[in-house]
This record gives C-alpha cells, sequence and structure tokens, in this order.
DNA sequence: AGCATAAGTTTCCTAAAGGAAACTTTATCC
DNA sequence: GGATAAAGTTTCCTTTAGGAAACTTATGCT
C-alpha cells in the first residue's frame, strides 16, 4: 500500500477540542439562514413564497436588521425543509476539529462480568456522541441475568461470530447469527444469550 | 437458523413509529418553558431576573399569548442555562416505545457507487440516533475519490474483513485490519481505501 | 377565618417585527 | 455602452412583542 503522507506536519493522536459553554455570543442567524437559502439556490422571492414570509422580513432577518419571532423561525424551518434546531444551534464549531481515536483489535478496555465481558472501544475520546463496544456472550439463557436490561438511549448491535438469542420486553426472542444485526431502545427491556457452543462475540453501539 | 415467530401476543415486527414532517406544528414551547422554569424551582420574578426579560413577558410567553423574538429566545436560554437546540426541539417523543429492527445478514438496503458499497442497516426505523452501515470498500487509492468526505458528527468504524488504509485530514494514514477501529470527527476530511487484494468490508456508524 | 405577602395574569403603552410597495442595486441582453 | 428585467433593500404603515404597573389568584401565618 502506498503511504501518501509526510507525517511531520501532523498533530499528534488525539485533539481533544472542546468547546466550552460561552456567554451570551451574537449568533449570526442572519448570515447562516442567507446560507442555506444560497445552498438551495433561492431567490429572496421563492424563499418567501415557501415560507410564507415577505421578501422583505427575510432580507431584514437575513441582515440582522430584525430579530425574527419563533413563530417566524417556524415558518422558516418549515418552508425550507431544515429543522429548528439546526437552524439555531450554536454556531456550531465550523473550525472542523479533528478528534480520533484507533483502537486496534483486542486492546480496548475491558469490563468483565459473569454474563457478558465488555471491551469498550475509541477510549481515548471523551464527549463521544456515541460509545462502541465488542463484546464476548457468556450467558446462555434468560436466567443468568437477574432481570430486563433497561437504560436510556438507542443501541445497535452487529453480531461478529457464534450466534445469539436476542430477546426484548415487546417481542419475542430472535435468532441472530454472523452478519446479522439488531437497532432498537435501549430503554425497553433486553437482554442476549449465547447459542452456540463458543462464546458469540457482538459489536454494538450506544447512542443517547 | 429458525425462522422467529410465533407472532400471537407480539407487536407485528416492526412499530415504524412515525412523527412524519408534519405541516406546521404548534410546537408547545410556553408549555415546555414552564417546566423548565419549575423543574428550576424558579418563580417568574427569579426567571426575569436571570433572564433579563420581565415578568409579563414571560408569563405570556409561557402562555402561549405571544410568539417571543429569537432575541428574546437567546435570553432564555443563556438566563435558565440551558441550550437553544433543547428548548426549541420538537417535542421529543416521550412515551420512547420500544422500537427495534433487525436487519439479516445480506439483507439492508444497497447503495453502491464506484469507490463504496453501502448496505444501509435497520432500515424500518426512522428518526434514529445513529446510522449504521456495511460497506464494501472497492477505493484502492485517495484518488478514487474526488477530495475528502467531509460532513457533519461523528463516526464509528470497525473493519470487518480484509485491510483498508484510513485518511484523514489531520493525520498521518493509518493501517487497518480485521478487529480495529476507529471512532473520528466525520467533518474533519477522510476517506478510505482497501489495501487487500479482495475489497474489505467495514462496519460503520454514524451519529449526528 | 382574615389579613398579609408572594406568585401569576391582564392592561395599557411603546418599541420592534412583519408586510406592501417604492426604491436601489445587480445581472442580462441587444 | 444603455435599456430591461430580476434580485435585493428601504420606506412606510399595521400588527404584534416586550415592559411597567395595576389587578387577580394562590399561599402563608397568627
Amino acid at each position: 500500500m502506498d503511504d501518501d503522507s509526510p507525517q511531520d506536519i501532523y498533530p499528534s493522536m488525539t485533539i481533544t477540542s472542546e468547546q466550552s459553554s460561552e456567554k451570551i455570543e451574537p449568533l449570526k442567524l442572519g448570515k447562516r439562514l442567507k446560507e442555506i437559502r444560497k445552498s438551495f439556490g433561492l431567490t429572496l422571492e421563492e424563499a418567501s413564497q415557501k415560507t410564507g414570509l415577505a421578501r422583505s422580513t427575510l432580507s431584514k432577518i437575513e441582515n440582522e436588521q430584525i430579530s425574527p419571532t419563533f413563530q417566524a423561525m417556524q415558518k422558516l424551518a418549515n418552508g425550507l425543509q431544515v429543522d429548528i434546531p439546526q437552524l439555531f444551534a450554536p454556531p456550531k464549531q465550523v473550525t472542523a476539529t479533528g478528534r480520533r481515536d484507533i483502537t486496534r483489535s483486542e486492546e480496548g478496555k475491558t469490563h468483565p462480568t459473569s454474563t457478558y465481558e465488555h471491551e469498550l472501544l475509541a477510549t481515548q475520546l471523551t464527549n463521544k456522541k456515541m460509545m462502541p463496544f465488542k463484546s464476548t456472550i457468556r450467558a446462555r439463557s434468560f436466567d443468568d441475568y437477574g432481570d430486563w436490561i433497561r437504560h436510556d438511549g438507542e443501541e445497535f448491535l452487529l453480531v461478529l461470530k457464534g450466534e445469539i438469542n436476542f430477546f426484548s420486553e415487546f417481542y419475542e426472542p430472535v435468532n441472530l447469527s454472523e452478519g446479522d444485526s439488531v437497532y432498537y431502545d435501549a430503554n425497553m427491556g433486553h437482554m442476549l444469550a449465547s447459542v452456540s457452543e463458543e462464546d458469540a462475540l457482538i459489536l454494538w453501539v450506544t447512542a443517547s
């Protein structure tokens, strides 16, 4: 494989960029809006028709001459098909701070229990949106757990090796083999058991 | 594997709970705000002092008698120490009922391109926090792409089969083989190339 | 209970947002 | 280049948001 990169210029491994909760911030909403409109290739007139706001009003908002009411913002978001948080969220650090963390096979942080053995991946980065794990499933039946597992967020699970039964509160158990995956709400009770001889290996990722 | 389902009591497969992009939606901002204020144990007067908005104004907003300007919303968010998206995001379906979606091996939705072949998993559920994919990497070098791939959110990637080079804007390329994984900010330019003879297979999950 | 006091609502005024049309700027065609 | 049309801005007027104070409703307290 070709290695196309003189590595002297790269920063060291992990840039743990943080965004402190700053004070009052003007928040250039107008500029933002204009960018969005332009990106759709719309004129003020067209945007006006889509949103139901007057051309003049849009102009003023874009030029930060007025502060739109929430009502207006809803019309905007609705008309331009972008959701409100997206439109009005903080400037969203444009300086695409690159964070990166590599975890070599078998080199995550392990947390063994009697039923599972979790290997947490990407341990170097904090404030992640997702938590990735590799887990060995030792449990062989529902009874190996006391009760349903239940917590906030959503979970994605892929079977890497072996075969498991996926139990969940509102559904019947389902058998998953290598390559199969599930996506589910983690606050619905759930639980895993290995079916095959050897312990099964799965990848799972959570996000709240 | 056995077919999974005597389906008498269980709901049918996927509860595609949907919140279709509805029309204009009132979006009970007032109610929301009131809850937040109460949860902090604040009176209107106290909230008034923290936000700099008049007691009367707060009352009217809470009772949906007026639609606050963006300016006012900023003061609110700022004074109450809650961020804007959180305050004004859609109602966030509280009834986090159990959703579940199983994707059998090879049965996702595929989107072939010259460089990748993406198989989107868990296609039944919408409004997910994460998007899981399985992808075959056809690209063999940086030049197979026009430019860096760059988009919002964070990404987690695990090599399922084969060997790849992971290129990224701020780091030197790194070689990943089966079982290795990376977690990174997706707005940092990135790109993948297969190293091995056969195309590599990876799992990746994005979240914004 | 009845008086206090604090929390919340309504009124009334003024300051600012939203819309229609006049005006200015920018692009396009001859 | 000048005429014409389209995009964008500003003006002027109407509607609505925001604030101060009056009013109403809940919560003590002896």
